[in-house]
DNA sequence: TTGATTGTTACCGG
DNA sequence: TCCGGTAACAATCA
């Protein structure tokens, strides 16, 4: 379950599962995480999340740098261990629990200056303390883009995903294609705001929560009342047609009332 | 077997 | 430089 909350989950996890004295590197499909055998048999220090992109630093000064993209997964069980299923890139263990990293987009080792240049390509992190919505909003002020295209780039600010970028929209009243330079320091804020509370929920919830009265009753609800508009007919404020829109391949959905067209 | 998918990057043209 | 479009790549499931 990609977009952000699974990786983040993973790194804000209260019982972190990598304290093993062994890390061990399987492939079985014949692919290694380019110099994860130099990891072997050393411990992992920490893990922390940069938006979508996950970061295991070990004892050795190396970093593991992963990203699932679509499809990658991160599959923990407890040991003995069984065969890896699927495309285990990697595999970590410790006395207790099998961790497989299964599919991802990115599995590398990097050095220092190799995460340097990694941390200087994203931008903040809605989830982190650490980040900096001044320098989100220094790049979607002076963007022509759409903001539904702004939100989602990762260079601009870190987290947000396809379904996230529809439903926090919505929730604004905002229309994807309302050019960035229109978005004031105000509405920005309101939609700083609302990214960081819906993905500290899905962090919380291990799921993607966008509907209020899910919200509000708490725990994980059946698919289709998690979302508001994404995937759906009608939209729930006004009962009107939801618009199908295309932004940069991949799909998103507006109210044409909730959300007027610039 | 096919198609769709919660993602990213490189490259090209306007 | 900025921005949009396209292709490529990835693994899984229905």
């Amino acid at each position: 379950m990609p977009e952000g909350h699974t990786i983040h989950r993973e790194a804000r996890d209260q019982k972190p599962m990598l304290t093993g004295r062994d890390l061990a590197v399987s492939s079985p499909q014949g692919r290694f995480a380019e110099g994860a055998r130099r990891l072997d048999g050393h411990d992992c220090k920490a893990v922390e999340a940069f938006g979508k992109h996950l970061v295991y630093r070990f004892e050795t000064g190396d970093h593991l740098h992963v990203h699932l993209g679509l499809f990658g997964r991160i599959r923990k069980a407890k040991r003995p261990e069984k065969e890896p299923r699927g495309a285990v890139r990697i595999r970590m263990m410790s006395d207790t629990h099998v961790v497989d990293i299964n599919g991802p987009t990115i599995c590398e080792i990097l050095d220092e200056p190799g995460l340097a240049a990694l941390l200087a390509r994203i931008g903040p992190d809605v989830l982190r303390s650490d980040a900096d919505p001044d320098r989100a909003f220094a790049r979607i002020a002076k963007s022509r883009a759409p903001i539904g295209r702004l939100i989602m780039d990762q260079s601009v600010m870190a987290g947000i995903g396809n379904i996230y970028r529809t439903e926090i929209l919505w929730r604004l009243g905002v229309h994807p294609d309302v050019p960035g330079r229109a978005v004031d320091r105000v509405l920005f804020d309101r939609l700083w705001a609302d990214a960081q509370r819906l993905l500290r929920i899905g962090v919380t919830r291990r799921a993607i929560v966008t509907v209020e009265e899910a919200l509000a009753a708490g725990g994980r609800r059946r698919k289709g009342e998690r979302f508001n508009i994404f995937g759906k007919e009608t939209c729930p404020a006004c009962a009107g047609p939801v618009m199908k829109l295309d932004i940069a391949g991949r799909r998103a959905f507006a109210c044409e009332t909730c959300q007027p067209v610039p």
